[in-house]
DNA sequence: CAGGCTTTTGCACACGATTGCAAAGAGTAT
DNA sequence: ATACTCTTTGCAATCGTGTGCAAAAGCCTG
């Protein structure tokens, strides 16, 4: 690899008179300057980042941790930071914490040893752990900012969504089309308040609608998911809508449901949260709570990049909500008539009668 | 930050020591050697690594180029490398090129200031257009693995799919399920011989067929895909198969297929490319081509690391080709009758007779 | 106790860039 | 010619680590 040096001797001068000329110094003669960056350039010298990096103390470098990258929310969070984070001029540095606990203290300290110039933390579904390798990120002053509830970080700059409201919104949806027993489905949270199944369970209560032990599934893969419907359907009351938490969750459903022959929504009303481009691909179109994910990630970057930029401003931590809102398509309708499920067309020891529509 | 100097002060020794001691090397005295350590881990001591790659000259970081993350293709090459990278101790520096030939430029020139260890690009669908910056790279000697076909690049490690049979394997389970008006839909690729059209044109010749230029639809985004749609079926010979050469972009066939109320299969087949996560969630499950991202990946990446690892091994350059497999699913079926279309249901200026699901 | 061997530690330089400061060179007024 | 200013360049220190080599310290043997 070329250096400053190499550039220096073919230019005849020093190292510095190179350094100041490639950075387009006024220092340097403008006859020098111009003679030096074309020999620079001819000979496809390339600054070594990590040398400057280490001099100038920044490393122009966000780092981004985020849980995983299949379920597709994350995706769309990673374009959207990755293409300001390069706007604004910095790099970025993606961890997958994987929503393990332990891992995504790894990621904070590996992100801290690369001194990255300020981080952006996913947190995962159950919240945040890594709670000490944060404290001491901000004990030495470099910057973090969180997306997602998370509890006792009052401290911390933060952007959440308001899933409370959202999941009560949802939840009033659906009472309002006639619904009464609603089962909920999903990996469970605990990010206090601010979490849709509180807003949603709140709005239940709200119409005295109990929440039944048989109707709360919880399930993250294909194959739970598969699990739980079924246990849903074999239920003597079986429920006549299904709440899935993440629209991911609610894909899996409606697969099932329609691999069990039943229809969506005139049998069975699905809804789900995030709004994921996804939701308009499935059929029918998913109803669903929309995060408004592009301002959350804008407003993600800018805070951190505001924070990086005057690290003493001292402004206090910072906690942005936004509100989400209900989008309402095809996959909910009034509840079904009692006896349509079980007795018609349902057989739960096997999807006999009605062959499901794949065959691998 | 703490330093090394300030954990020598703190132990009475010197920065060499200290250095050695965390290392863990045998040339220090055990009792001090953890005595160091604890001292170092109480007083929350981090190497910083900028520092030391630039000591070392290694980086232990892999840069990861993708055009984008919204394709779900991508998150899950994305998400195998990360966690085969990180399994063997790399870290990974993603840049998005946004398919933008300038941009890709920079991504790489950005990775090499950077001096990441190795580089694997993921080419966008028109193929390579950065190979200045590629050649550079060789020419610098820093490992750079391609994943995709990129024409005259025989000097450089490749890992790509037989698309070509593929797409052929597809053509051929459509001919023998009674097809001969197949359309295709997506975005012009030129990847030469191993492409996925490649091989499909090339068996509907050898069976005699015939592809008119109306059958041939440009188109990447939703809107687009809508259009292409709209102007197939408004043909005087509607095709009876639909390929769309990516699952993603078949996911939108569908959807605009059933917005218009056209079944599918009985009324159209539609078939895809890559066997994506999502073609299990569509409804009715796509019949594709399963791409074997998994082990496009892991060869990706054991072949980068393995360059790293011994950048002398002049064993020339590599050319990996997976072969894909069909995966037969439910959309798609024999050809409909012929009058089924545009006389009894398709109304090509507007949905009106059968409401689509959605109401956004 | 001298001399040799082994173990343990420190000195000093290198990695490749940035930058304050001094110095050299050029031009000008006194 | 001197002194002074202004422009242009180089010297040298610095960022925080890693590491070859020398030196110190400890141990053993004769």
């Amino acid at each position: 690899m070329i250096t400053l040096q190499d550039i220096a001797r073919l230019a005849g001068v020093s190292h510095s008179t190179v350094s100041r000329a490639l950075a387009g110094s006024p220092l340097i003669n403008p006859d020098t300057r111009q003679r030096i960056q074309l020999l620079a350039h001819e000979a496809g010298y390339q600054v070594n980042q990590v040398a400057r990096n280490l001099k100038v103390r920044s490393t122009c470098t966000i780092g981004l941790v985020v849980p995983e990258v299949l379920n597709p929310y994350y995706p769309k969070v990673v374009q959207l930071v990755a293409d300001l984070a390069r706007e604004a001029g910095y790099n970025l540095q993606l961890q997958l914490s994987g929503a393990d606990q332990k891992a995504e203290a790894t990621c904070i300290a590996s992100l801290r040893e690369q001194r990255v110039d300020g981080i952006l933390l996913v947190t995962a579904e159950h919240g945040l752990v890594a709670r000490d390798q944060v404290e001491a990120l901000l004990a030495s002053g470099v910057p973090i900012v969180l997306m997602g509830w998370v509890e006792d970080a009052e401290h911390i700059d933060m952007v959440m969504g308001d899933d409370s409201k959202g999941g009560s919104e949802l939840a009033r949806h659906l009472i309002g089309i006639g619904h009464s027993r609603i089962a909920i489905l999903g990996k469970t949270a605990h990010r206090g308040v601010y979490d849709r199944l509180f807003g949603f369970r709140a709005a239940l209560e709200e119409a005295g609608i109990v929440l039944s032990e048989d109707l709360q599934i919880e399930a993250t893969s294909d194959i739970e998911v598969k699990r739980g419907v079924t246990r849903l359907l074999a239920l003597p009351a079986p429920p006549t809508a299904i709440f899935a938490y993440q629209d991911s969750l609610a894909a899996l459903v409606i697969k099932h449901l329609t691999d069990a022959c039943l229809a969506v929504p005139q049998e069975m009303t699905v809804v789900g949260f995030d709004d994921l481009d996804l939701a308009a691909y499935l059929c029918p179109h998913l109803t669903t709570v929309g995060g408004h994910i592009e301002s959350h990630a804008f407003r993600f970057v800018s805070l951190l990049i505001e924070r990086i930029r005057k690290a003493s401003s001292d402004t206090g931590p910072q906690h942005i909500v936004i509100t989400p809102r209900l989008v309402v398509r095809g996959s909910c309708g009034p509840p079904r008539k009692e006896e349509t499920i079980g007795n018609r067309r349902y057989h739960p020891n096997g999807y006999t009668q009605c062959a499901p529509t794949h065959t691998d």
